[in-house]
DNA sequence: CTGAAAGCGCTTACAG
DNA sequence: CTGAAAGCGCTTACAG
């Protein structure tokens, strides 16, 4: 965080007026700083009089609380961090709603780091994280750097790692086999009757992993080796044309694809339309993250689907009874996934 | 799909003991506190020898410094807070990412909290932030509520409002008109011979204001009131194709759409497909937004880019010179917006 | 180059 | 129901 260049002091002048403290409420209020503080925090604490006088005092000078402070001394900062690698992508939104959702109605407030698919700096933004304190951490995949996960562990902070699986986590976990995801793929695809398949996959951690599960599949099936293309991540449409344009000319026999995110799956439907290919008919295609327009685009898309809302209530439940010292009876929850048949496989 | 039994979990030797602090540093260094300090922040301000006995005493015991502490005493806290309505669209990514690394490299941190397009929560949401007090917030839109807005003006952080504009900004801005955005849409198509506008819009502030720009500019032009159809945001696909299904059934020779998003306006796309209407040849379709698809589907779409870098990084500029109490000379910026002219108008 | 004291704005832990 | 004192973990402001 802190880079070289000493960073030049603002002036506390500089800002408009120092911001009212609670030791000015107090004086208004003509009662101890440790009384306002009750009236707002334990309001049932203090009497019906001194409560009035203390909010008045609080609504007519603009008190904001320094939660900041607070936090420090009850050592409570009822914030948890999540870290989403990327804000361009619908796939972790849901999620990240459903965390914020339930953790708000536990009295925590979510703040969002981003990482994006680099792992250079991520060492760096977890200091700053772990700096902070958070009352817990939500990590999108799992923790991989052993300096980033040995910083986790010391720091004591409560940590889900999601949407990945791993026999090692470093706290808790809720997600799933990517592995799996894509063997059940492929099974759908054989049991359709398509026995020349395609895979066409984003760069990142987990799409490898579905990649290779979808691979080792069609091998016990006995089918030919999937023709595959690899791209990186975050993936687009774009990707989708030029990939399913690559997968022809190097293997224009192929009957099935299977694309890592629902975006390249759009773009394969779009280059299959105007090579005059017919979906499901000569080629079938499986996206991945049922994504807004999956059910409506025409043909409409086959595809996986993870309950992003679910993982994300899970998450937060788990975040807040460990965050409140409740004992954790499952710190390990695998959600699953289900693949979703529609028009295009 | 059936989840597989959880494995054990790894154990957690190094959890649960509270964090290291700057005092167990400096006494395993054998120095002072405001010497490890030193040695870390500022670390040309301290002998050689010492910086290496502090460096070698912080790796050893794992220290994370806490940034909350050093942030109440020097009244800097190093974040910036960017409030975002939704993380499901990709329209505010790019801005966000551009707001992040610029601000990285001048040495504030962003953290991201989320709105949603409901206004309900905002008040409280932005006492939380308020509460936090970060060293600058971004604002998506312009903040409407009279108790957010005092809010934010009392508590003398630098604020940035994005993506509209208002001849009273709470502190800086940088956006567009949309007013002018929507009137330059109509004036493009009618350009283009269309003479029968349709309106498909979502129902946030910016979409209604690009509305109604849109509708007084064919007022001006002399043309039909355009049929409108309104929604919510986020609008989907799915409110695409239904949009443009209902505004055929009231209004059945429009020959131009500008849609919302380009998310609606694929779903205009997909409708008037299926339906055996030639884009552009029957219908003109204008989305919003030049996000990732717009370029390579088929037929290409026609719509308005908003450069979100440039307003990331004219954001955290502003933001950062505030901080740092240097002068900004032009707090109110307007980045304007370009139309992309392909082939679907 | 180094350090002892004070203080940031709250909450905790006692005490009445 | 109310409050005086101590302290959270750092940095500032002095002083040497």
């Amino acid at each position: 965080m802190q880079p070289a260049p000493p960073p030049p002091r603002a002036p506390l002048a500089l800002r408009d007026r120092p911001a009212v403290t609670l030791r000015q409420v107090a004086e208004r209020a003509g009662v101890s700083m440790i009384t306002v503080s009750r009236a707002i925090n334990t309001p049932h604490q203090v009497s019906e009089r001194t409560r009035v006088r203390v909010q008045e005092a609080v609504s007519s000078m603009g008190y904001v609380p320094n939660l900041i402070a607070g936090g420090l001394r009850s050592a409570r900062s009822h914030v948890v961090t999540a870290l989403v690698p990327t804000l361009t992508g619908p796939l972790f939104g849901e999620m990240v709603q459903a965390l914020t959702d339930a953790l708000e109605l536990r009295g925590f407030q979510v703040m969002l780091g981003q990482v994006g698919y680099a792992h250079s700096r991520e060492d760096e933004l977890l200091r700053a994280i772990v700096g902070r304190r958070p009352d817990g951490i939500v990590v999108t995949g799992i923790m991989h750097s052993p300096e980033g996960r040995r910083m986790l562990m010391a720091s004591g902070i409560p940590v889900v790692e999601t949407w990945d699986f791993t026999d090692t986590p470093i706290d808790m976990l809720v997600g799933l086999r990517h592995e799996e995801l894509g063997a059940a793929v492929c099974e759908h695809l054989f049991a359709k009757g398509q026995r020349r398949l395609a895979l066409l996959s984003g760069g990142d951690e987990r799409a490898a992993r579905r990649a290779r599960g979808f691979e080792a599949a069609a091998v016990r099936l006995g089918l030919h080796k999937p023709a595959v293309r690899l791209g990186k991540s975050p993936t687009t449409h774009a990707d989708g044309r030029e990939g399913l344009a690559a997968l022809l000319a190097d293997a224009p026999d192929i009957d099935a694809v299977f694309c890592s995110s629902d975006m390249l799956a759009l773009g394969v439907l779009t280059e299959a339309r105007v090579r005059g290919i017919d979906v499901p008919g000569q080629l079938a295609v499986v996206g991945f993250g049922d994504i807004d327009f999956a059910q409506t685009v025409s043909p409409s898309l086959s595809t996986v689907r993870i309950d992003g809302t679910r993982m994300g209530q899970t998450a937060a439940h788990l975040i807040a009874d460990r965050a409140e010292g409740k004992a954790v009876e499952e710190p390990v929850v695998d959600i699953g996934f289900s693949i979703i048949e529609r028009e295009s496989a």
